[in-house]
DNA sequence: AAGGTGACTAACA
DNA sequence: ATGTTAGCCACCT
């Protein structure tokens, strides 16, 4: 048993790239899929130089939370967009499909090593 | 040490 | 369908 936040960055960081994740999903892999809030606090307090892709960690509505942060909403989408994720952008802020970009953690069982 | 807050989610009214 | 309440976990004052 590690640190609850480093196995918040193992699993983010086990998330394929063109692919999203919520952060109840991250938190259901980790300990209590009721520690999304858990989850929101790792990733915000996530080192700089990290090569955690938080920006995969999304609302469980598909939409991003974040507004005014270190990171804004609007860096967050450009990186998905980035990944080949069509993000869609709305007056509420950015949104993408679950249902086609949500990540399928059936790879952990194997060893995923991507 | 104790209470309040927050990058959340699901259930209830 | 929108608004509020309750639950979980970690961080901050």
């Amino acid at each position: 048993m590690r640190d609850w936040n480093a196995d918040v960055y193992e699993i983010v960081q086990r998330i394929p790239r063109g692919a999203v994740a919520t952060y109840g999903q991250i938190a259901a892999l980790v300990s209590s899929p009721r520690a999304a809030r858990g989850v929101g606090m790792a990733l915000r307090h996530l080192p700089e130089g990290s090569s955690v892709p938080w920006h995969r960690v999304i609302s469980s509505t598909g939409a991003i939370s974040i507004e005014n942060f270190d990171h804004p909403a609007e860096e967050q989408a450009n990186l998905l967009m980035a990944e080949g994720i069509t993000v869609h952008r709305g007056e509420k802020g950015y949104s993408v499909d679950l249902t086609r970009y949500l990540w399928q953690p059936a790879s952990i069982d194997k060893g995923v090593s991507l």
